[in-house]
DNA sequence: TTATATTAAACAAACGATTGTTTAAAAGCG
DNA sequence: CGCTTTTAAACAATCGTTTGTTTAATATAA
């Protein structure tokens, strides 16, 4: 069995409270080096390890924080992660990793079960569907941040990328290449930051007086067949887009099976710009135009924010940070003028 | 504050004992269903949700488990860890994620912190420069298994793929193209994984009684970096390979880095068959011919497998599972004759 | 009717730490 | 020397559960 305080304290032939506070060794009461020294080696000699579930019941802080995402497999999120989980080791605190799946019940089951586990934090990536039980996290004043969405009616932490302005920016780009028709395969309607694309994207399509129909905004979900079925769509208009702005990892995927599968190539037939985030674009079939996020920035940011809140005693007002896109010009944009 | 046993009890006017049964709801113990309703009734009222860090004090068991893995930004772990959690969760457990970044001091750091907090069971793929921490995991018989790696000199339980058959199967499916000088990429030299397929190459090698010079296996490492600089080694031979297996996600765009630069092409210039996990392969500049893993199986087989030994109350024999990679033709093979 | 069996729920001791309070011994002081 | 102050370490309560054991009340049996 595990050594306990018990065990260190009988062998160093101490109270476990003195133990206990020579080994945290915070406080300012002066202990002999004589019988610090006995402590250390006693627990050095039967291996002790605190055993955190105790401190954590008495304490009342589990060193725990909880992060749920839609999906660690999409490159965005996992890197998002690894920078949340590298700087909470940093000071102190582990990670526990949910994956939503963009569904809503599964988010509320979480959130549950990591409150239950009493972690001192939360962020996440919500589903967007409901805002019921964020608003509850909130009243109760449990420290949390949200991570690439947001809910405008809600003031809370939050982390987020502009997505209107690149938007803008990416139809800006397309307009001055000649387009005049252009796409947008959205991703999920419901989630915050593809509305705010959604709006960037019309803003510049009336700002360049650009075709402007309803039928050029496709698309519902993040997956690959999303991409697919959406871009087809599109491909099948009767008079289809000279270019298409697509968001999301694997939406983007779906999108190139669709237009390779049409026998149609990139950027000859049809132009692609993507908020993709993964090492591949610049080798894909032909090396993709994308807006990009500072993942590892937005991840040590929110970690950060989410510690300032945490640490503090008296509830301190929330944070809003945006963080600066990048567009990444390769060769899925076709010059047309 | 948070509603506690207590709280219910006192609500519903029964001692926290009874309360607990109630909502536990194990025992066999009949209880009248009209206490059985008040305890509900008040539990509701009170929104209760049990304590798991008590609970896990009490019980000895934290219903968590720990995930080690290199890095979750690699596809490969990314998919595992998802599999993991999912099945994870679905009984009741929690993950801990953590990334080494093929760091030994980081794992064990790692080991120690998720032992401390008293997870009942670690899932890991380990680093392997060394490995006596792990074989103490094993002498205190905590349940663990590893995943991708393996020790050949330690029995354990295991997740595994049969490497050195799908290196033998990648040489003789280039030889059979023509192909009669094949390096070699191989990532970490001390992995396992790498290790079976350097000598499956070998074996193939040997027995196809082709170019078998040891300047044709190069690099130790699963960065981009590494796949670019070891292509650029491989590359700059005097008599350079006709084509290359690669092992490593990020390694394969290193590769491709490297060839585009050198302004060459695949698979006209070079053949390469990568060991790569990821949805982007078929729509790389060539569609990329890959051996991949049964990445959900495997992470469902690591998880029964270790709660299968989380539960049981005796020891039971260690398993060492292997399961089947498959080849993915696609563009990258070229057929010399 | 008394003894016994059953039922329903309370009691109380853990689990392993932390931490405010107390005690006992040693030191300081006039 | 007698008193106060300081130092060193023990005491004991607590965090929120779970669970073996008791108790009290009621039902059953002889």
């Amino acid at each position: 069995m595990r050594a306990t305080l018990k065990d260190v304290a009988k062998l160093a032939g101490l109270h476990t409270s003195t133990v206990s506070r020579v080994l945290r060794g915070k406080e300012d009461v002066r202990i002999p080096k004589e019988t610090k020294d006995k402590i250390f080696a006693a627990a050095k000699e039967l291996n002790y390890q605190p055993d955190q579930t105790a401190r954590s019941l008495r304490t009342q802080k589990s060193n725990t924080i909880g992060l749920i995402v839609p999906d660690i497999t999409n490159p965005f999120f996992a890197r998002l992660a690894r920078s949340i989980e590298m700087n909470s080791f940093e000071r102190g605190y582990t990670v526990i990793v949910c994956n939503t799946d963009e569904n809503q019940d599964k988010e509320i089951l979480f959130m549950n079960e990591l409150l239950g586990r009493r972690i001192d934090g939360l962020i996440l990536a919500p589903v967007q569907d409901s805002i019921d039980h964020i608003r509850r996290l909130k009243d109760k004043k449990f420290p949390f941040v949200l991570i690439d969405r947001y809910f405008d009616e809600m003031d809370t932490n939050a982390v987020l990328s502009d997505n209107e302005a690149t938007a803008y920016e990416a139809v800006s780009y397309l307009v001055k290449f000649g387009h005049k028709r252009i796409g947008m395969i959205r991703g999920r309607k419901n989630i915050y930051t593809i509305q705010k694309r959604v709006v960037g994207y019309q803003r510049a399509v009336n700002d360049y007086k650009i075709d402007a129909e309803p039928q050029l905004i496709v698309g519902d979900g993040f997956c690959l067949e999303d991409g697919y079925d959406s871009t087809l769509q599109l491909l099948n208009l009767p008079n289809r887009p000279s270019a298409i702005i697509v968001s999301g990892n694997l939406v983007t995927v779906g999108v190139l099976k669709a237009i390779i599968e049409g026998g149609l190539s990139i950027p000859e037939d049809i132009s692609v710009i993507a908020y993709a985030d993964n090492v591949f674009s610049p080798y894909l079939v032909t090396p993709m135009t994308t807006i990009s996020h500072p993942l590892q920035e937005m991840g040590k940011r929110a970690f950060d924010l989410l510690l300032e809140h945490m640490e503090s005693k008296t509830p301190i007002p929330y944070s809003k940070i945006v963080v600066q896109s990048e567009i990444y010009i390769r060769g899925s944009a076709k010059r047309l003028i």
